[in-house]
DNA sequence: TAATTTGCCTAAAGAGTTTAGGCAAACGCA
DNA sequence: TGCGTTTGCCTAAACTCTTTAGGCAAATTA
């Protein structure tokens, strides 16, 4: 009997395992022990540890950009700012591990042919339901991606828990805030 | 001759290990080499590997929060948040791993005992520029940590280098951007 | 059914982590 | 100054993870 590896299968398989005990401790060995299978097995579908966390990496990217493309479908103005923010929590609420998987460092050819790339794309379609020309408009897809990342992240590190008011109160709030901020955004001074 | 390790220098030093290789390639091992002794004398200074780590960003949150409290002293409004915005981005482009090392999740009974605290206390001093009543202070304390660790961590990522428009131009602008929002925070809408 | 490919295995070396126990340098005190 | 104690770094060893090389048998193909 075989166990039927496929770098996919490896790969996903992964991805559970960094929801399971964090990003950071997945190693190939504890892949293997999970496929029932020697370690050395693993190599011929993934290249080394490192390929196969950026491996994650990109499938968590992936995953991400399909809820986000989902939750987007047929909204725009707030309803689609709110709807890709809380695709994106809840995909860190859920999936954890691949949460961090996602905000991994790629190297600059790798981030360009990833799913990375729709994102930026998506976040540009919300902004269409505001008004902002060019150049404030990369100017605030960079904002929302470190808002979205940064806060998201800052959450689910408990940082927010335990201290009032409720988190579920804040995120709405900064929902609000950030809608307001795209429908005032300010002039640039220098002009 | 002895080397007269203490846990302080060995954290120093891991320090700088992390802002050379990356945090996450921060090795006792690495460490001990650096000092010139073996590997186990590192064993009476740090608990672990996992325990050098945590000391190191504890260790970077202090400093960071130094050098935040300084740039902070006599400013107020625009110029506070601009001076604690350009502390930490500065802060992340001299220190790469700290500024990683800062980012670590930490457990609640650590984050507590850390300079994370006084963070988060300088971020709510900006804010008394600005007209923001609690709750809605404490939503915009948690926006501006969420900004300011994704928006940095992903431009130290390179995601918006070799892309136009400058990310010097896009940080200015986020930064007006945020000076905007906090001078005109929505009201709440379900009050 | 024979030949080929493929997939998982054994074996082994290298590096990091961590603990236990030892010896000598540094210190504190007479 | 010398003696005893403490402290600091060392050796040794076990364990885990990573990675490569080469082998054998199962699955695929003809």
């Amino acid at each position: 009997m075989r166990a039927g590896l496929t770098t996919e299968r490896v790969v996903r398989a992964g991805a559970e395992l960094a929801d399971e005990v964090g990003f950071d401790r997945v190693t190939v060995s504890e892949v293997a022990r999970r496929f029932d299978v020697k370690v050395a097995s693993l190599y011929s579908h993934v290249k080394s540890s490192q390929d196969l966390k950026i491996r994650i990496a990109l499938f968590a990217l992936e995953e991400l950009a399909e809820r986000v493309a989902d939750a987007l479908a047929g909204r725009s103005g707030k309803d689609a700012l709110a709807a890709y923010a809380n695709a994106y929590r809840d995909y860190a609420r859920q999936h954890p591990g691949r949460a961090d998987a996602a905000r991994t460092r790629l190297d600059h050819e790798t981030a360009l042919a990833s799913a990375g790339v729709r994102h930026s794309e998506m976040t540009r379609a919300i902004l269409r339901g505001y008004d902002l020309a060019e150049p404030e408009q990369t100017h605030a897809v960079r904002l929302l991606g470190g808002v979205f990342q940064g806060y998201v992240s800052l959450e689910m590190s408990g940082s927010f828990s335990h201290s009032a008011p409720d988190p579920e109160v804040s995120w709405a709030r900064v929902l609000d805030a950030l809608d307001a901020l795209l429908r005032n955004w300010p002039t640039d001074p220098a002009r």
